[in-house]
DNA sequence: CCCCAGGCGACTC
DNA sequence: GAGTCGCATGGG
């Protein structure tokens, strides 16, 4: 990928395997909002306002090293994908999202979110996230940084349910109680099987839950979180059995793509929903 | 009223 | 170890 970095910005001309709508909404990351004509997205205590006019993309940022590195400048997603394309599927999924990648967020804020997202809606996992930092993140400026691991030990119970968490409120302070610098930086070289299975003894983490902090958090590439709509994707279109378990689906997906399969993934979900969503709003309309 | 959302924990057997 | 079930909360 060809990119100029400046003082300010970044900024990349054709940049077929660059897309912010893609990277914002295949479901890797919850804080950012549309601006006008662009989008606004926060990591840690960073903020990058990205625009696109015709083939130009431009990075406005804070910090111009933070984000080559958030948004993964060093990977080459053409060969990614051109690993992937082995079916119809996969194809047409290639094609709809093909300016995904895999952002390198912070384990901590990917950890919180992914316990929050259990069994619920993207804009109610989004707006949750936003009340936390606003009460417990440090304010710069017009925006509020991610709480740190010490502020996240003084939020009550009562808080989290005040944001929306339900029944995951007390899943989060129980987390956050166990969590420590030194656990959280203990899993970035740890072995793929034994990182989850510590990440499985956290409070409202599970097999799915624990691979999206894997992937997200981690940048481990050879896992595939199985959710609703990966589930969705399984049996319609790699002829599934709909009873399957989502460890074992996930599983299969691994042995398919190896440490392609979180990219592998991403395409595949943000593919369904979109296909979903359109659905709904084609019936909506007549 | 229903069903669903990037599932998990507790409880069974 | 696998199979159920309840779970807060907001939206469609």
């Amino acid at each position: 990928m060809e990119y100029k970095v400046y003082k300010n910005k970044i900024v990349m001309q054709n940049s077929s395997e660059f897309d912010i709508k893609h990277i914002l909404e295949c479901g890797q990351v919850f804080r950012y909002k549309v601006v006008e004509s662009g989008y606004e997205v926060y990591a840690l205590e960073h903020k990058a306002r990205v625009y696109c006019q015709k083939d130009t993309t431009t990075i406005f940022c804070d910090d111009t090293t933070f984000f080559q590195k958030y948004f993964d400048f060093d990977t080459d997603y053409a060969k990614i994908k051109s690993e992937l394309r082995d079916t119809e599927i996969l194809e047409n999924a290639l094609e709809l999202g093909s300016g995904i990648r895999i952002l390198r967020q912070d384990p901590l804020e990917i950890i919180i979110s992914f316990i929050i997202s259990a069994n619920n809606n993207i804009p109610r996992i989004k707006k949750s996230l936003e009340r936390l930092c606003e009460r417990y993140g440090v304010k710069k400026g017009e925006y509020y940084a991610f709480p740190t691991l010490q502020k996240l030990k003084k939020v009550p119970e009562a808080f989290f349910l005040e944001i929306g968490c339900g029944y995951r409120a007390p899943y989060l302070v129980k987390t956050i109680q166990m969590l420590s610098e030194k656990f959280i930086q203990s899993l970035y070289s740890m072995d793929i099987i034994e990182a989850r299975k510590e990440l499985i003894k956290l409070s409202g983490v599970g097999g799915k839950v624990a691979d999206c902090i894997l992937l997200f958090g981690y940048y481990r590439t050879n896992v595939f979180p199985c959710d609703t709509w990966i589930k969705k994707v399984y049996v319609q279109h790699f002829n599934g059995d709909c009873k399957l378990p989502a460890g074992k689906i996930s599983e299969y997906f691994v042995s398919l793509y190896g440490n392609n399969a979180g990219f592998a993934q991403q395409y595949l979900y943000y593919y369904k929903r979109l296909k979903e969503k359109k659905k709904v709003k084609e019936i909506k309309n007549g």
